[in-house]
DNA sequence: TCTGCGTGTTAATTTTCTGTTAATCTTCGT
DNA sequence: ACGAAGATTAACAGAAAATTAACACGCAGA
């Protein structure tokens, strides 16, 4: 949160742009404009935004589409839409592409300033720590688990050892140290718990990978 | 704004205590009473509030001291300061010792729910007066909750746990997390309450959404 | 006072997890 | 090829946790 904060602002009308960048630049951020989507896209793939002002009415890309193609392009820049529909069906299309917030037109600047300080606080308090290896996602915040976008759902113990193992990627850990980590003290040493278990997250993953599993 | 804010009320007098306390609690607020200055201090050594409502007229430590404990421990949470005296000097006082409103009795109980709300809007910014996830909607401020077009009636407490949890959406929080923010501190651990009330929501959200309820 | 509603308690039931056991399969040295 | 040690797997039983219903109590309004 040091330093200044970069905001792209996707806006076709020259006169609304112009008025949000100014009051946006007023508040110390530093802005850079797109006028359609494919330049947004264009923007954000060269530049590393701390958030984006996206509308949703635009030439090319709307931003629901733009909004889609940078999520997918794991980017993930918060993104607030602006729009002057206020259907619900829109809120939740918006939201459904990947937005992070959404403010409808007309608004009072103070409320833009507003919500574009709690996305740019959300992303940057704690961000949740998200473990990627390969084509496998663990959300550490959720304890939720991804392989090539299915989600797999494990158990407490399962995810706890997944996550322990995910931690150690490339080391290699005997049973005593994984057993100090994911069970407590009343472990039996002399039970094959572990690989039991080693096991079930294998089966769920669909032998995920490789890399990561040994014997003593 | 309200929903899970929690407040600790610092008054001696058992019935003015009851009357405020109970006040709060209707709008949402979760309140821990101390009845004397060391037991305010003491309590809010343990928790985070985001207020303390403190009265000046108190047995072993009077307000103005308590108030200026805090804050020379560095502890920033705003402060209302509620007395009988109603003398310029004493605000003058009371502020300096780092209150930062003060109200005098007798008071009508709407006015104390005001300047709350200022203080706590001053201190805690700006949160999105709506949350949106899926087709799921909030207003927080007349804390009510849409689901598809339709309104779904809930209760002050219903209501508490659901705006906690759309807040924390994403994250997995434990039962003592959410007991934490929507109760205060005479839950009972050990009872099932939390259960009994995710329940009820899920009952008449109609198995709304998955991805947030949990064990332990 | 009666009544309805919101809050909280309790306990029975059901489901899901955890950990144990034991049988089978690999690997590897001799 | 044989046996042993370790690895893998399936099946299961007890434990823990989730789910649900039923009820008790206090309070507010009629």
């Amino acid at each position: 949160m040091v330093g200044e904060m970069r905001v792209l602002l996707v806006e076709d009308d020259q006169r609304i742009a112009n008025f949000v960048a100014k009051g946006l630049r007023e508040n110390t951020y530093a802005v850079d404009v797109a006028t359609d989507g494919a330049a947004a896209l264009y923007q954000s793939a060269i530049n590393a935004y701390d958030a984006i002002v996206l509308d949703v009415m635009l030439p090319v890309k709307d931003g629901f589409e733009v909004c889609r193609e940078l999520r997918a392009a794991d980017i993930k820049t918060p993104i607030l839409m602006l729009t002057a529909r206020d259907a619900v069906e829109d809120k939740v299309v918006g939201l459904d592409a990947g937005a992070d917030d959404y403010l409808t037109k007309p608004f009072a600047f103070n409320e833009l300033l507003a919500r574009l300080r709690a996305l740019l606080r959300r992303s940057n308090d704690v961000r949740p720590p998200r473990i990627l290896i390969a084509d496998l996602e663990i959300d550490t915040a959720a304890q939720r688990v991804w392989r090539r976008g299915g989600e797999i759902p494990l158990t407490t113990k399962e995810y706890a050892l997944l996550e322990y193992l995910a931690r150690e990627k490339g080391r290699v850990v005997g049973r005593a140290e994984i057993a100090e980590h994911v069970w407590d003290e009343s472990f039996d040493v002399f039970s094959n718990l572990i690989d039991v278990y080693v096991k079930r997250l294998r089966t769920k993953m669909e032998d995920a990978f490789s890399g990561y599993l040994f014997r003593t």
